[in-house]
DNA sequence: TAACTTGCTTACCGGTCGGTCAGTTAAGTC
DNA sequence: GACTTAACTGACCGACCGGTAAGCAAGTTA
């Protein structure tokens, strides 16, 4: 101990627990090639050596990262949103849900987790981003299907159901690009708004 | 000369160009980190030192692209706009035209500058990042005072100006992640989906 | 107390990056 | 054919990258 860092030893799933947290939130602030291992090294207060003896490697860091987004996203939007039977309610509960969850994790210069899901997918292993295209594919469907329910229904607009599903995805995630949550709008309010403005585009 | 590659001499402007040009493609394909300057030259057919003979340095390279990226809006999306008197004619102009540049520049694996203006704001320089947000703000006011002349005829559905005019270009940008060209539909059918959509979202 | 495990460090590796510099070579001009 | 200009090369630089090997030191177990 040379200088007056704290020198705490943790247990090793502390340790991993806090290596992937302090990364996840560099890695979502400054992009994942800005991000060296040993700048996750310094932040969270060992060597990059030490780092190594927890991760395997850089690529494995940023899969896990983006899985636990994943993750996030399917406990907090998808998997909640299959229990809701009638199609109109499963859609705004997507839209809602999926846009509190992108507007809770947005600050002043950072991203979470569930928004670097689409941003970081160069720095993947092909193996690694087919894994998650997979499950975001799942999302699509799953959306898709609600559409065409709806269309079943008669009560879609005369409108194609991949471009509709899409552009529904697209006003959700940019929202992590101009969400502010010190702004005029609450995450709250914001996400009733986008819910209103994709309804009415969407249904007769 | 040593291997059978032509050895072109190419004068100042003709080789500057061609080495925007190159770049900015690789850059749109592969990402910014991603591409080196030694990539670059050897797509050239010069060496690295050759490419600084013209370029001074990489942030300079990527904002120039991601420049005549904004240039290319403007000139197609717009000026063109402003032209519209009508507040109605205008969005959907706007959408419309949009639209087409972003499906007209999506291919299989990469992007053009129109569209990586968006992706790579992390590698620029905060002088040059300015520059560029002055530029696309520009154009999000031209969209929030459309909307708002629209809402002062009492043509807007009752909604937030601001949530609206983003959550229009969400839909947009996101194209360049979901279009392919050999799809089911074309340019022109997805740019009027995509109007469709937004414009029954939007207006009464 | 001795053996063992494990969290972690110091020192280092090969490789690649953006960028530079001192020249070399081709083309244009007089 | 001499001179100038400008396109371009080859060799190199320091910095930093992701990743590794060997060993140390603290806690655990026998």
């Amino acid at each position: 101990m040379k200088n007056g860092k704290k020198q705490t030893r943790l247990s090793g799933s502390e340790r991993t627990d806090q290596i992937y947290s302090v990364a996840a939130q560099m890695i979502c602030e400054r992009g994942f090639d800005a991000t060296s291992m040993s700048d996750i090294a310094e932040a969270v207060g060992i060597t990059k050596a030490g780092v190594y003896h927890f991760i395997p490697s850089k690529k494995e860091l940023l899969f896990a990262i983006m899985s636990y987004g994943m993750d996030t996203l399917e406990a907090a939007v998808i998997n909640p949103a299959r229990e809701v039977a009638d199609a109109e309610q499963r859609l705004r509960f997507i839209i809602t849900n999926h846009s509190m969850l992108i507007a809770r994790s947005s600050t002043d210069d950072g991203h979470s987790p569930v928004t670097i899901l689409v941003e970081e997918e160069l720095g993947l292993s092909p193996a690694h981003r087919r894994k998650l295209r997979q499950r975001k594919r799942v999302y699509v469907d799953l959306i898709r299907s609600a559409l065409e329910q709806l269309q079943a229904d008669g009560k879609l607009k005369d409108i194609d159901v991949t471009a509709a599903a899409f552009s529904l995805l697209g006003m959700i995630m940019w929202l992590a690009r101009w969400f502010r949550p010190d702004g005029k709008l609450s995450r709250e309010q914001v996400a009733e708004e986008i819910c209103k403005i994709a309804m009415g585009g969407l249904l007769k």
